[in-house]
DNA sequence: TTTAATAGTTTCCTAAAGGAAATTAGTATC
DNA sequence: GATACTAATTTCCTTTAGGAAACTATTAAA
């Protein structure tokens, strides 16, 4: 039998593991992604909107999502002081760094959607 | 008050908000997109050599996170007669097309720390 | 014969995600 | 005064994700 030698990772390895494991905490689950989509197409929106276009969100869902995605830097959270008050959500810059990554994703589903078709 | 007055989404909006769904449907959790993108650099590999590679996980978890993959055709399962056997795991062609998306998987996430430890 | 490696499966458990429905509170329309 | 819209919050519940530990079965080395 072979003794399976295998080398240490390298340190780049292991930058990018933990680059991938980085931001899919902060962007996995069922609505994460589909908010910041929203609202990089929409620009700056309220809450009912966004309610609206993702459409079957809960709304104790949305309003847990964009709690963190604030504390996360990736949007801002402003209430206008028009009546009855709304509240409007937008990206920050850093949140806008998402856009590549985005447009990435949805090429994947559309071509991914395209293959499972065709066969 | 006034009437909120919002157009209907565009089907290229829908279209585009659906793919988004499709992909997280099949990468979202902690390890499904670090197991590609193992398989990306490393090429095939065998189960122990994932499971090391990727410090943690379960076995049982890794094992049903690749059967799902290779139901979803992102990889290819091979037994090899070796004795003791041993059995083969490597992206098929379509898997390989997640390539671009891990790639800025991994940017984002570089620089998202960046981000973060500058403040 | 004991130990270890191969690739898992099984069982049991906890934690996290997510949904449904009701409620809150201020304002505005009918 | 009743109803509805704003943006949530609260409570309750179910489902899913994920981890720990033990176990299986085959083979090979010490």
């Amino acid at each position: 039998m072979k003794i399976q030698q295998e080398e240490p990772l390298s340190k780049e390895c292991i930058q990018q593991l933990r680059a991938i494991k980085d931001t899919m905490e902060l962007l996995s689950g069922k609505w994460k992604i589909q908010i910041m989509g929203t609202l990089l197409r929409g620009g700056t929106m309220r809450f009912m909107e966004l309610k609206r276009t993702l459409n079957g969100i809960a709304p104790k869902k949305l309003s847990n999502d964009l709690q963190e995605l604030e504390l996360n830097k990736l949007i801002t959270r402003t209430v206008k002081d028009t009546k009855p008050i709304t509240v409007e959500y937008s990206l920050t810059e850093h949140g806008k760094t998402l856009d590549n990554l985005i447009v990435e994703i949805i090429d994947w589903g559309l071509n991914h959607r395209k293959e499972i078709i065709k066969k």
